[in-house]
DNA sequence: CCATTGACGAAGA
DNA sequence: TTCTTCGCCAATG
């Protein structure tokens, strides 16, 4: 049987280097537009243990996990932080030079 | 089967 | 630049 949505998403969230990060919508479209980027992030919310869901971000740079509850403040951020990303003053990294290229 | 729900994003005001 | 609107689509009740 093919792989479930959530298998294909993470699959590809577990090819993420360290210290890099991915959006959303890029996921969404490597995985050739097939789910929304929005079910991107809700099959991080299932996302199995050891799988770097803290690299999958936002489009603008930003982690997104702070409106959601029962999480610590600022868990993804610290994480990234730890693997040399640097955040600016509003909270964002530059992905012109951190985005994954997906290779 | 139908309505609601997102860890989203692009476009327009 | 910020806010709103709309599209997105599997999952859930």
């Amino acid at each position: 049987m093919p792989p479930t949505p959530f298998e294909q998403i993470h699959r590809i969230v577990a090819r993420i280097p360290r210290g890099r990060v991915a959006t959303y919508g890029q996921i969404s479209r490597m995985l050739d537009g097939r789910f929304s980027a929005q079910f991107v992030g809700w099959a991080m919310h299932g996302a199995p243990e050891g799988l770097p869901w803290h690299r999958v971000i936002n489009s603008k740079g930003g982690v997104s996990t702070r409106r959601i509850l029962g999480y610590a403040p600022d868990l993804q951020k610290n994480l990234l932080e730890a693997e040399g990303i640097v955040f600016d003053d509003e909270d964002r990294c530059d992905l012109a030079v951190y985005q994954w290229d997906g290779r």
